[in-house]
DNA sequence: TGTATAATGATAATGGTTATCATTCCACCC
DNA sequence: GGGTGGAATGATAACCATTATCATTATACA
């Protein structure tokens, strides 16, 4: 049993538990619509209002995490190390990448501009290596 | 008198020109909406459709760059080097950095991944140093 | 057990962007 | 120089992700 502080959220009802639980369930990058229909389809349906406020709380809570892609929010699970995104604009595939010295140099950059920096967002577009052999 | 080639454009119709010289006219970010007020503001009013439009054209032939923020998408001259961007959260003021080494790591983990990389973005979010200095 | 506060869900509204479509513009050909 | 076809315009409707509204329901706790 893992005791976990949560601190803008007043209760994790059995919504926000069904929307978490699907979440941890998988190393999917999840949109509300996609969150919704999942949870329809396996009997707990959540009303699409409720998805997005229930991510909006978790995420709030850092029980998962948020980010914004391109066109709409996606949120995966909070449990993994920090990491940037690579989007297939072709097939829409994810795929995750972490490098340490690209976050430092941010911080540098950051301290160097006198900005506080609170948030960053990396991703990069192109071709995945199935895309680009089918494309060939 | 610079000659330009431009692909994927017909024509450079007056209302583009008057997109395109007002962008190139200064360093802001513009979005869609703040160039047709300007616009209307001088008196060279261009319907919002035709604004979008017009804005996709010039981006698609290379003579503005695009960027999506947080919310909405803004452009920019694209006659200035490759650089980045810092966001206030705060104000919205946006600044501008660029580093070769994140660049040269991004191909890399690319390269790496297998991965056709066709563009990235980095935008860090946080407070620059007059909101910073505002909120103490 | 009552009460205050939070969450839910149906639905309306918002806001940025794109689609539709009749009209206008313009390059090019005879 | 007039005709023609493809492109652009602009007013407006539609779209789509997200947020607000509000009556109802759930829940913590005094």
């Amino acid at each position: 049993m893992i005791m976990v502080i949560i601190p803008p959220m007043q209760r994790l009802t059995i919504q926000r538990q069904a929307i978490l639980d699907l979440i941890n369930s998988s190393n999917r990058h999840w949109d509300a619509e996609e969150v919704n229909r999942e949870l329809s389809d396996r009997g707990q349906s959540v009303g699409i209002a409720t998805v997005y406020r229930g991510l909006t709380a978790l995420e709030e809570a850092g029980l998962i995490e948020g980010i914004q892609f391109y066109d709409r929010k996606r949120y995966e699970r909070a449990d993994k190390s920090h990491h940037d995104h690579m989007l297939c604009t072709v097939c829409g595939h994810i795929e995750e990448f972490s490098h340490e010295k690209i976050e430092a140099l941010q911080e540098a950059i950051a301290l160097e501009k006198d900005f506080e920096m609170t948030g960053h967002q990396l991703v990069l577009f192109g071709l995945c290596a199935v895309c680009r052999n089918a494309s060939k």
